[in-house]
DNA sequence: CATGAATGAGTGAGTACTCACTCATTTAAG
DNA sequence: CTTAAATGAGTGAGTACTCACTCATTCATG
């Protein structure tokens, strides 16, 4: 009955806006984005209502995007180490394929414009991750740590692993097996 | 021959500027930080020429302030697991203690407003610590790990420990153990 | 000692510019 | 034809920084 609206040019939106915000963190101007999509700047706001809107959705999108980058062929019947490893690398390996998705969700994520039910609900898509922690922790593989620790401490080993290899991508394998023996070594008891 | 500039107003607005940097990052507009502060906005480009200088001024001040209190007392003839609890606790103690400097800091060193000059030279504070992690690696405590990332991990898991404790004060000491475990467990060549 | 000229800090309204968002108009799908 | 998407100049609320002026402080002079 009308004009309809065009997914490509929302993710033309959405992929403009990674790069900006990668490149000049939340606070670059929407008509760049815009402008990097090459769809005029009242186009913009008839995809998302206002800037917040096109921040949150892509959040929303990286978080997706990160989760299933995780969770696909996931090896759901395999040793808690072998799991804990995937997680590792696939997460790293995500980050440094996708270093501009990596940089945009970051600043999302410092930034306090995404509300805590939004962030909540991005987080069930790491369910299968809590799931694995909590194996490692009944098997007593795992130090007693305080609730919620061993994921912080899986994400800020990670992201530590994915900056260096930004900044010397040549040694790239050596940062990813050091990053997982440490991450091990961080939450492993002593065997 | 004039009227003389006053330390105290400069520090005021350094002061000033902590507050307003942590809880608005460093978008925040400089007629917030002379408000803030009680002084004129013009007054604050008397003291400071331009915001940048401002920033580069307040991220000196910080680290300064940071490297003292890991510095301070340091057991400089202890063993190397007593000198790394040290810097350890010394670090997430300032951070939770001055929450507000840690943010501030933490905005402009995120930021790229800071010039890697500037940030070379506010790393030569912190020699005590990499002579620490050399005589660790010397010493064969430390796992073979690639150059600079056992400094690396220091930052990000007292980082972690750090955010951990804003979210819950009350199991503060709990935390802070469970991270130096953890870092040790990191770095440490399992015995 | 008194005085007032010299200096530069202190002030806040003003300036030039940027940004998120709007709206009148054009274009295209159904 | 009807409807809504597409466009980009326009709008008004900020923002970093300036500038014309005031006033505190100093010290050379009589």
């Amino acid at each position: 009955m009308s004009r309809p609206r065009n997914d490509s040019r929302r993710m033309a939106l959405l992929d403009a806006a990674t790069q900006v915000f990668a490149k000049h963190g939340l606070q670059a101007p929407t008509s760049l984005i815009s402008k990097t999509a090459r769809i005029s700047e009242g186009s913009l706001f008839t995809y998302f209502k206002t800037k917040e809107e096109l921040v949150t959705a892509l959040y929303l999108d990286l978080r997706v995007d990160l989760a299933s980058a995780i969770t696909s062929n996931f090896p759901r019947r395999s040793s808690v180490r072998v799991r804990f490893e995937h997680v590792f690398r696939r997460y790293v390996t995500w980050g440094v394929a996708y270093e501009l998705k990596r940089k945009a969700l970051r600043s999302i994520t410092l930034s306090n414009l995404v509300t805590p039910a939004v962030r909540a609900q991005s987080s069930e898509l790491f369910a299968e991750v809590d799931r694995l922690l909590a194996d490692a922790l009944q098997q007593r593989l795992m130090k007693d740590l305080p609730a919620g620790m061993s994921s912080q401490a899986l994400k800020a080993i990670a992201e530590m692993t994915m900056d260096l290899i930004d900044r010397d991508p040549e040694r790239g394998d050596e940062y990813l097996s050091a990053g997982f023996q440490m991450l091990w070594g961080a939450l492993a008891r002593k065997p």
